[in-house]
DNA sequence: TTGCCTTTGTGTCGAATTGCACAAAATATT
DNA sequence: AATATTTTGTGCAATTCGACACAAAGGCAA
């Protein structure tokens, strides 16, 4: 039985796995909690007390065998397989997202694409049709995704999310510069770049 | 003289804002500390405690009147102004925030953007002509912008960081999917959607 | 005015998180 | 084989953070 680990451990785990998968392509083999912790900004006891939560994955005198500790933290995080992803609205940042090479090896992909706008619909983008919202709820439940990526204006915001939730989508990754409402079963995740640039005028 | 404020905190005065802007837009004058809660999903305790660092800004039996604590975080945040900002890497995601019109009401617009490849230097983006990344230390400087997007390939993001830093940037958003090690004086935030991804499949 | 209702700002306390330090384990060296 | 070196995993202490509760203040109704 797993205890509950805390959210603020868990979000730090990609944070390792990302900086562990970049060492692996540059082929380093092996790491020490005192190395990644440079690489990252965290200390290394913060780190080892982290991974500790999961196992015991590093040995004594030597570190962490870094291919090792990679799929550990890719089965912990659940990507060790690809998830289909679905996007909604077709803006800029929608495209782009579509369009991004970069998720396949991070352990996702896009399966489909949503728009409202009609002269946006039925149109490609990267390998992909634009569909209709309208199709949305069928779409995504019959394809059984379970991840979205939402792009909309925020005024839509909370109706797309409140389908995608009816239509069986446990986590949002929200770009729309708005709060969402869910149910505790889902989980939510938010990407506004203003909060980010604000977050950082405090301090200058 | 200011007690420091704790990052937890000054993390959270952005959604708080963006939320009060929200409401305004919609006409709403006032609100209380357990209605804006509920908005962001955040404790109407914690919400009057992390203001209340700040100063006195709502009435007991009353709450706050809105336009009045829109004006105090704004200038808390440094957001009672408007923020040039470069960005680095002129990609779909380069292009995208270039062209997203949601900067100028929340404190920043876009100065001026960079790219190195000779193919897409001289092009034309939104308002902005894409300049030669050479010229990046230059023209920073010069113009004096304190906060940077980063929209660069990862291999690249240090070297442009570097850069940056050297040239009087005091903030970064990265977009690129790496750490960037800078001194104490500037502060990054990091967009990563893989990362936000990966927190939300652990609890799927 | 008086009494009732609402809501803030804050003191207190318990919980959560982080930092420190070290025994134990593994490797390297002589 | 014995010793030195490295680095983990973890117990404990210190700090930070958040929930709770309530006095004080303002508004409203009669």
């Amino acid at each position: 039985m797993t205890e509950s680990v805390p959210d603020i451990i868990v979000s730090r785990l990609p944070v390792y796995l990302r900086a562990l998968q970049r060492m692996s392509d540059n082929g380093i083999t092996t790491t020490s909690s005192q190395e990644l912790g440079e690489k990252v900004g965290i200390s290394a006891a913060q780190i080892r007390k982290d991974l500790s939560q999961f196992g015991e994955f590093g040995k004594q005198g030597t570190g962490y065998y870094i291919p090792f500790l990679i799929d550990k933290l890719r089965a912990i995080l659940k990507v060790d397989r690809i998830w289909d992803v679905v996007v909604i609205g077709m803006g800029d940042m929608g495209h782009a997202i579509v369009r991004y090479q970069g998720f396949s090896n991070r352990g996702f992909q896009v399966a489909m694409c949503f728009d409202s706008d009609p002269d946006k619909i039925g149109q490609q983008v990267g390998n992909f049709t634009i569909r209709d919202v309208k199709d949305l709820a069928k779409d995504v439940r019959e394809a059984g995704v379970k991840v979205a990526m939402l792009c909309v204006p925020a005024r839509f915001a909370q109706e797309v999310t409140d389908k995608l939730v009816e239509s069986g989508v446990r986590g949002i990754l929200n770009y729309a510069p708005v709060s969402l409402s869910v149910p505790e079963s889902v989980k939510v995740q938010h990407i506004d770049p203003a909060i980010g640039l604000q977050r950082i005028t405090y301090y200058i």
